[in-house]
DNA sequence: TTACGCTTAAACTTG
DNA sequence: TTAAGCGTAA
């Protein structure tokens, strides 16, 4: 059989990966190694040399868009579509998994996915029946905890009593939550997991069923898998079995969120006769690059270690630019980015790359004054935003009428004159009888328990959602849509709205009944779990609207700039990019500092940061910049030292080529009349505070004031420059 | 019931 | 700086 369509421009590395023998195999995947290619070519392998059918292949990935792209590279190189494989995320895997067996899995039909809004909201509600303070049990940080049981596949009832009241009031909170949620048939992304995974662990038919079809597993991102991923692929496979796993120790960012590294060892234990292949030749960086970001995570212990190489050359050193404030941070970046530019690069091969959303601002600002197009990724997703949740929750009620965080949600919007109180009654009611909110509605208008007006505003409620049920049963799921949006007065609320958001929610709403038509045109029926005889379309819309989230919403056409968390940029590659912000305090960010293994998450960060460039890499921080409105003076992040100097070159060293270069432009112009021979960044000394660095010059001749940061003596000071006796160095 | 002004606190983010 | 929560007034 001629398999050099597979394997023809592989390096041996990546070929022992594909062609390995069956069996438990774990591969490590340095940055730029080609670990999807690895991963799509081994599908194909199986698929042609191995005879796997399509239907005894499981490839699992974490988000939507890498499920997607495998689909899209393995249908593209095998010329075909592959309908019996199973790509998906784990959590796209696991729905499908529970909408086939919802029985077995002791959930009703429609039930219904609780995103982490939803699921926040829900327990607002439940720390309200148990009047909680919600200052004392942030809602958040519950929700954490309970995540974090499910991801270790505790229910309540696993969890240990260890006497601590902290401990008992979050196991009450928990299992109220959860009695809530069986109550509403509501579903939130842990209980996916563990739902699918107590399926297969409950019912050993259905485990053999599974493990009998899918011989095949490949997991990409493994470092990102959590306990119950983890468990899951172990009880599928039975430890053993053709499992085919992808991924980068030091590329695990994700700690906080419960993915475990060490998932990546155990592995080798857990699966009895596991090889290692290694990926160790990068095809993306310069030499200079990558010996950065080796030195840099080589700081890291515990380590499976690797070396990552190149067959490139050195290129341009890494361009260090310690800038005046945040400011001047961005200018310095938009001005190479604009020289970019004219040298005949693409905006699009120009990324910037911060640790916190907050840091975009003003990189915008300045792209805009610079006419340069950018396109900021993050931030509020399609399905996230609150008038489409609206929507939603109307449709959900359609759907499922026990819905109670729906209910919630839509009950008073827009305003019906449903007030607290009301929905207090309905709650209470709802408690004590112990059913939903719907069925409490019924039940008190029944009784008579509300008064006239409250009376006649929750029954006009109750027919809305009954009269558009009933009125678009059988349509086409676009003109479903359209109805609610239109019946339920959303549409008029926000034309109504006189903040300027409104046409923009208006828009957005016109665009769900958009997305409603592609979703029933373009998914297939088998992949998203819909019956092909008897489609659930609203459903099926429904769990994808929590499901995708919706990413790429919006315009992308035009060529621009890209700027992004450093989270967000795993997996992509820049020629040109700028890590910005590198200061202590934010990146590493504060709250990592004190513990080791987070420290060594952000320097994972720091790594990937690093690793996403090709050709030219800048890292810049500043001297001082404003946080949360507030003044900080930080100093240059610990992980641009650990990058070693003959790698890197200072831009502020450059011999000062005052007024022929604008660069770097001077960020805070000197006062007129400001002492001659004092400017902003310019080193003094001080009889007591010792060295520091000018910061601003203002007021002139006896008012002459000057800011000095003196790292040694407690920060910034103002002083008066005519009784300071500075030393100008 | 709703609207407005004050206080508070603040990563990263797929599903 | 901004967004969300909360108390008070309309």
């Amino acid at each position: 059989m001629d398999v050099s369509w597979i394997l023809d421009d592989l390096n041996a590395a990546q070929r022992a990966a594909v062609t390995a023998p069956l069996g438990p195999l774990r591969v490590l995947a340095g940055a730029g190694s080609g670990k999807t290619r690895v991963l799509t070519r081994r599908i194909a392998w199986l698929l042609t040399v191995e005879n796997a059918s399509p239907w005894s292949i499981l490839a699992v990935t974490f988000t939507n868009k890498a499920a997607a792209e495998m689909r899209g590279r393995v249908e593209k190189m095998l010329d075909q579509p592959i309908g019996g494989l199973w790509i998906g995320t784990f959590h796209g895997i696991a729905h499908r998994l529970l909408r086939q067996h919802w029985q077995e899995a002791r959930l009703p039909r429609a039930f219904q996915i609780l995103d982490s809004d939803d699921q926040t909201r829900l327990l607002k509600r439940v720390l309200r029946g148990l009047n909680l303070d919600e200052k004392k049990w942030p809602p958040p940080q519950v929700a954490g905890f309970i995540n974090r049981c499910k991801d270790e596949i505790q229910r309540p009832a696993d969890l240990a009593d260890d006497g601590k009241p902290v401990q008992r009031q979050y196991r009450q909170i928990y299992t109220l939550y959860q009695q809530e949620c069986e109550r509403g048939g509501l579903v939130d992304f842990g209980e996916l997991l563990l739902r699918a995974y107590e399926l297969w662990r409950d019912h050993p038919d259905l485990q053999a069923h599974y493990r009998e079809r899918f011989q095949h597993v490949l997991v990409d991102e493994f470092q990102d898998t959590n306990t119950i991923q983890y468990q899951w692929v172990r009880l599928l496979s039975g430890g053993r079995g053709d499992v085919f796993i992808v991924g980068d120790d030091d590329q695990c960012v994700y700690g906080w969120r419960g993915s475990k590294v060490e998932n990546l060892q155990r592995f080798a234990d857990d699966f009895p006769g596991a090889q290692t292949i290694r990926l160790e030749q990068n095809y993306r960086s310069t030499h200079n690059i990558l010996k950065a970001a080796n030195a840099l995570i080589a700081h890291n212990a515990g380590r499976l270690g690797k070396n990552l190489w190149t067959a490139d050359g050195d290129g341009e050193p890494i361009q260090i630019y310690d800038a005046f404030n945040e400011v001047d941070e961005a200018r310095f970046v938009v001005e190479r980015v604009r020289q970019w530019v004219e040298q005949g690069g693409q905006r699009r091969d120009a990324a910037i790359l911060y640790r916190s959303n907050a840091q975009s601002r003003v990189f915008e600002e300045t792209l805009i004054a610079a006419a340069l197009p950018y396109r900021i990724y993050g931030g509020l997703r399609f399905f996230e935003r609150a008038e489409i949740k609206d929507a939603l929750a109307y449709l959900r009620l359609v759907a499922h009428r026990d819905d109670d965080p729906s209910f919630e949600r839509v009950v008073n919007t827009p305003p019906r004159a449903i007030g607290e109180r009301t929905v207090d009654l309905l709650r209470e009611a709802a408690r004590s009888r112990g059913g939903s909110l719907w069925q409490a509605a019924l039940g008190l208008l029944a009784s008579g328990g509300l008064s006239g007006r409250a009376a006649n505003a929750v029954r006009g409620f109750l027919n809305l959602i009954e009269a558009l049920d009933r009125d678009s049963h059988g349509q086409p799921l676009p003109e479903r849509v359209e109805q609610v949006i239109t019946r339920s007065g959303l549409r008029a609320m926000y034309e109504q709205a006189r903040d300027d958001k409104g046409e923009m929610r208006v828009e957005n709403l016109e665009e769900l009944v958009n997305a409603s038509g592609d979703f029933i045109t373009h998914a297939d029926p088998v992949v998203v779990g819909v019956d092909p005889d008897e489609p659930d379309w609203l459903n099926a819309f429904l769990a994808h609207a929590a499901l995708e989230s919706g990413q790429g919403q919006g315009a992308a056409g035009e060529d621009s700039v890209q700027l992004m968390t450093l989270h967000m940029a795993k997996g992509l590659e820049f020629p040109l990019v700028f890590l910005v912000g590198l200061e202590e305090g934010l990146f590493p960010h504060s709250r990592s500092t004190a513990e080791a293994r987070q420290l060594e998450e952000e320097r994972r960060l720091a790594y990937v940061g690093v690793t996403r460039a090709q050709r030219q890499l800048y890292l810049c921080h500043a001297e001082r910049r404003n946080w949360y409105g507030r003044e900080n003076y930080p100093s240059p992040s610990r992980f641009v030292r650990e990058i070693p100097a003959e790698l890197t070159h200072d831009v502020r060293a450059q011999p000062k080529r005052r007024g022929k270069t604008p660069l770097p432009a001077p960020p805070v112009a000197a006062a007129p009349g400001a002492p001659v021979g004092l400017q902003p960044r310019q080193r003094v000394r001080h009889p007591q505070f010792g060295e520091g660095v000018v910061l601003e010059v203002e007021g002139a001749g006896y008012h002459a004031r000057a800011k000095v940061n003196f790292p040694t003596a407690g920060g910034a000071k103002w002083l008066v420059v005519a009784y300071a006796k500075l030393e100008v160095l």
